[in-house]
DNA sequence: TCTGGGGTCCTAGGACCC
DNA sequence: TCTGGGGTCCTAGGACCC
């Protein structure tokens, strides 16, 4: 056993960095998404806890929240504001000496050395909170496991600010009779299917043999699930260098695009932005997929595969236009979007 | 209640080769 | 006389996460 793994999450963490700027808001019902505007295409990206009490949350559609909570404030997504706050987040975390593995901009595994020794890691992480606290002024929980899957999970049940450790000793008076979309990986659509086979709980998927799942969900996923059940493996954090694999954009139009030259247009601009990026960043870029949705909300995509050469912008520019050339349908669009797939360095 | 934008990973079918 | 089996790549879609 290789000591503790912390997982750290902050708290309402989009809300609290516009809650830092704007304190005199502190108390109200507060929704982070869109351009702040509820009665436009968008959904909610954060929820204060004081709107989530009026069953708003995160993905839910800016105007479902706004009919939900009439009296919420709604501010518009300021990435720039969060990623400066989430840089302060992680730069306080490596500094206490821990091996950090970032999750996204706002949730963390630690592992620290001192974890091998100390009888109670609810010490460290109470420091640890203090240190955030002290550095950000914002609000962290943590979960405290003996694998990522048990801390992970452990921090949903120390929100707000709390500790909570999930171990092999109590993972199954924990999260036993609890459904199976407890675990982190498995959503509605994987939840319904293990039902579908008579599956229901935590405790059921563990008790389940994993070659009996083979069918239904393939030679990999089957095993995986059966493990998420029983805690996890026991794969370490990791320091290293997250290199991506791949880098797009996206956009929701606030009224659907009736003609097909605004969506080449679209898709032509974007893919251009996406190129640029893609080699200032010295990335070789291996594929260029193209994303439509049409009204009311059919997603297709489709790829073009380029040359092993390196791609210049005019050629990923072209592969984007090659690939839109395969949409057929030509209905109104809500959504265009450009990826490339970059070849492994 | 009409559903964002950034990603990751897995699956399955077909092409193609030996 | 319609018939193998494995491996790899490409493509599209699905599910999930923050």
């Amino acid at each position: 056993m290789a000591g503790w793994v912390l997982h750290l999450d902050m708290d309402q963490f989009i809300a609290a960095v516009e809650l830092l700027r704007r304190p005199e808001l502190r108390g109200r019902p507060l929704v982070v998404g869109g351009d702040g505007d509820p009665t436009k295409r968008g959904v909610v990206s954060t929820a204060s806890y004081e709107a989530r009490a009026f069953g708003v949350h995160s993905g839910q559609p800016l105007r479902t929240a706004a009919r939900r909570c009439p009296d919420a404030v709604f501010l518009p997504v300021d990435r720039q504001a969060y990623e400066v706050a989430s840089a302060s987040v992680f730069a306080t975390l490596r500094g206490s000496g821990a091996v950090v593995e970032p999750l996204g901009w706002d949730e963390a595994f630690l592992s620290h050395e001192a974890l091998r020794r100390v009888p109670d890691p609810e010490v460290f992480a109470r420091e640890i909170q203090r240190r955030v606290r002290l550095t950000t002024r914002l609000d962290c929980s943590i979960g405290i496991g003996q694998t990522k899957l048990q801390a992970k999970i452990a921090t949903g049940f120390g929100k707000p600010h709390g500790v909570f450790r999930l171990t092999a000793a109590n993972w199954f008076g924990v999260l036993g009779d609890r459904g199976t979309d407890v675990l982190w990986g498995i959503g509605p659509k994987t939840a319904r299917k293990l039902a579908e086979l008579g599956v229901h709980t935590v405790r059921e998927l563990a008790a389940t043999n994993p070659a009996e799942l083979t069918v239904a969900f393939g030679p990999a996923t089957a095993p995986w699930l059966w493990r998420l059940a029983n805690g996890g493996d026991d794969s370490p954090v990791t320091g290293e260098v997250w290199v991506s694999r791949s880098a797009g954009q996206e956009h929701t139009f606030q009224e659907d695009l009736t003609d097909w030259a605004d969506v080449r247009d679209e898709v032509a601009r974007m893919a251009a932005d996406v190129g640029r990026a893609a080699l200032a960043d010295g990335r070789d870029v291996k594929q260029v997929v193209v994303k439509v949705r049409y009204a009311p909300f059919l997603t297709e995509t489709h790829g073009r595969t380029l040359s092993e050469q390196p791609a210049g912008e005019a050629a990923i520019v072209e592969a984007a236009m090659t690939a839109l050339d395969r949409f057929e349908r030509r209905r109104p669009v809500r959504l265009v979007g450009v990826r490339a797939l970059f070849r492994p360095d």
